[in-house]
Order: structure tokens, then sequence, then C-alpha cells
DNA sequence: ACCTGAACACCGTTCAAGT
DNA sequence: ACCTGAACACCGTTCAAGT
């Protein structure tokens, strides 16, 4: 029973592929393997490859307006960003290369953006021109996905075990750059200390 | 005379190629049939392809170090870190793909990151820590990656004349969030009004 | 309506062999 | 030292043919 592959399947499939086998390894074929067809079949339900790319961007996106209209009800401005942006990272570091991946993706679904609604009318409420409210908007999600770019990035190649930039010739002639290098923390509490002084920025507008 | 093909040679040709096939048309037959000579012969200068796209970041990397230490020279903290912006957004904007591409690189040169002590210098000379001057130093650089790869992202997809999302079904029930979608300047003058945002927020940490 | 087998025009990479 | 020819194990995609 329940015979034939649904686009709801293969994006799901394709989800679980990435995280097993990274970019790279989310090959049609692989993807047709885990849902035990042929590769040719997934050509019926989908146009190219990608169109599946979108599709998987959509879903998660779809998943952070979730999370998003779940948490951010009733409170201000503030934490309606900052819910966004928290939203948005964890999609993204659920899966592996997330930031890259869905970032590149194009919406498919116009009712995923449907969950800046709410932000955006804190914003405007607290005092923000629909031109304010969505740089406010805009400047958070391209900080977010800037930081997690690179934070999945460094985890990879930590996970690699790969050799990091040696900085010792650095030492006498860029000593700050040494020990801004040896200062940075990684992970949630430097997320959390940017995006604090992103919404400092933003506040400031509000009275400038 | 001059035989032999360098490995600065093929960095410059694979840039070419990906501003004129973008990122799915930079293969390693194509770069060596620029260079008017076999692909495996490519091997000989490199480990794998990945090792190329980290000279590629890098190179472009070290272009974004030159601009900055011709421009900040002896001015404050706020304008070093805004040329830091600028000097990273227009060498990512000159190639196709460029933040995408060059944001996955791993610098495979420290000496790039010299271009940092100057602006580090300002930084902490304003009276930021070092650990400050570091987070206002990455947020600037995750803001310009997440800026511009939603920038590339929209101006490839208008080039394409790809059908943008609609979106008619949201007027009623998300007004602000169509309103925003109109009121959205695309360019350089969005980039300067979020980038002061910014620097806003950054200031904000040097008297709380 | 949904899927397969076979095929096409490619990939990145290796390696013996050439100069 | 530097490059080629040939080959390997893959890719994404098309399409006639099957059910």
């Amino acid at each position: 029973m329940a015979k034939g592959i649904t686009k709801d399947q293969i994006v799901a499939a394709a989800l679980d592929v990435l995280d097993e086998q990274g970019i790279g390894g989310l090959t049609v074929r692989a993807l047709a393997a885990r849902l035990d067809v042929r590769a040719p079949a997934l050509y019926w339900h989908m146009r190219d490859k990608q169109e599946m790319l979108d599709e998987m961007g959509t879903v998660v996106h779809r998943r952070v307006a979730q999370a998003l209209s779940e948490s951010s009800l009733g409170t201000g401005w503030r934490d309606g960003l900052s819910a966004l942006a928290h939203a948005l990272r964890s999609e993204y570091l659920l899966h592996r290369d997330g930031a890259r991946t869905f970032s590149a993706a194009r919406l498919t679904d116009a009712e995923v953006l449907r969950a800046q609604e709410p932000v955006l009318a804190q914003l405007t409420a607290a005092g923000f021109d629909i031109a304010g409210a969505a740089d406010a908007l805009d400047l958070v999600t391209a900080f977010v996905v800037g930081f997690v770019v690179e934070e999945q990035k460094h985890r990879q190649s930590a996970e690699a075990g790969e050799a990091r930039l040696s900085l010792d010739g650095l030492g006498e002639t860029a000593p700050l750059v040494k020990a801004a290098e040896e200062a940075r923390d990684r992970g949630d509490k430097r997320f959390e200390r940017q995006l604090r002084i992103l919404l400092e920025g933003i506040a400031a507008g509000l009275d400038g």
C-alpha cells in the first residue's frame, strides 16, 4: 500500500543524505537508492536537482517560520528579532553544510515569508517605518547566514582534523591578530554577544 | 620561453572561468583548456580541486587586504571597519558566485590576516578590549558575507530572468511582508544603511 | 500515473608513459 | 621537472519502454 514516492519523502530523504554524506555526497543516485528507486524515477517528481535543493531550503525555512511563530508571541521587537536569529541559526546548524546549502536555495513557497509579519509588526509598532523594519530584519538575517557559514566551515575542518593555519609568523609583526585569534571563543556565547551588538545598533535607530 | 604553467596562472585562469561560466562551469577540464594543457597536468601543481578553490579564495582575500591597507590609514576605528566592509564586498562582487565561492574557501596563507592588524589597533586604541575588537571585526565580516550571498543570489535569478516568488497571496494576511518587499531597494544604498546600523551597535559597546 | 534500463555527455582523479 | 593518453568510477539528465 501507499505506493509511489512523494515530494515530501524525497525532500526528507535528501536532508538525511545531506547529513550523512555532506553536500558532495548528495547525488541523485544516492538519494534514489535511499528511496529504493532508480535515479530517473526522481525526474518524474522534480524538474532537476536544483529544484530539489530549493525544496529542501524551503522546508528548512518553513521550520524556521514555525519555530519563530511559537517563540516570539507577545513580546517586543528585540525578542522578535532575537527569536528569528536563534531559529535560523538552529535550523541551519541541524544539517551538515546547512548554511551554505540553504542560503543558496530559492524559496518555492511565499507562505514561508508570512512568519516575518509579526516581527515586522513589532518593529513598526515600536516606531520603525517599513523600510527601517525591513533593514533590521534583513540585517539580522545576513548576520546569521554569514556567522553560521563561518561556524560550519570551522567545525568541519576541525572534525576532519585538518591543519589549522599557523599564526607563528604573525607573532611579532601582528600581535593583535594573534591575540584576537587566541581570544576568540567559538559557539553560542560568541553568537549571543554579536547578536546583542547588532540589536543595539538597530535600537539606536529609534532615537537617532 | 617561459615554459610550464605556474600556480598563479592557474588561479588567475580559474577566476576567469568562474566569471564566464559560474561555479558550475568551473571544471578541471575547462580550466585546463583555458591554460592549453590537458586536465591531468593540473594535478602536478595542485593536490585536488579543493586546493584550487582555497587558493582562489586566498588570492581574493589578499586583494581585500591590499585594498584595506590602502584606504584606511590614519583614520578612526569606524573608518577602518567601514573600509574592511567595502573592500570585502567589492572583491566578492567582482566575481560571479563570489560570496558563496570565497566564503567557503580556507585560507592557505596566514599573511592575509595581517591586514586585520591596523583595524584591531584602531579598535583597541579606542577602548575595546581584544575580545571586543575581535567581535566587532567578525561581526562586520559575517554581515558582509551574508549580505553579498543574498545580493548575488538575487542578481543571478534576475539575470536568468527567473520568476520571482509571487506575493499576491500574502496581500491580505501579511500586508507588512508585502510592503517590506516593495520598500526594499537593492544595492549600495541598502548596504550603506545596514552597515551604519551595525557600526552604531559596535559604537554603543564603548560606553555601555 | 509512475517507474526502469540503457544510454549520453560529462565529471574529478590516477597513473604509466613520454620528453 | 613537467605533461599526456588512457582509463576508472563516477555524475545529472533524457527517453523509450514497461506496468
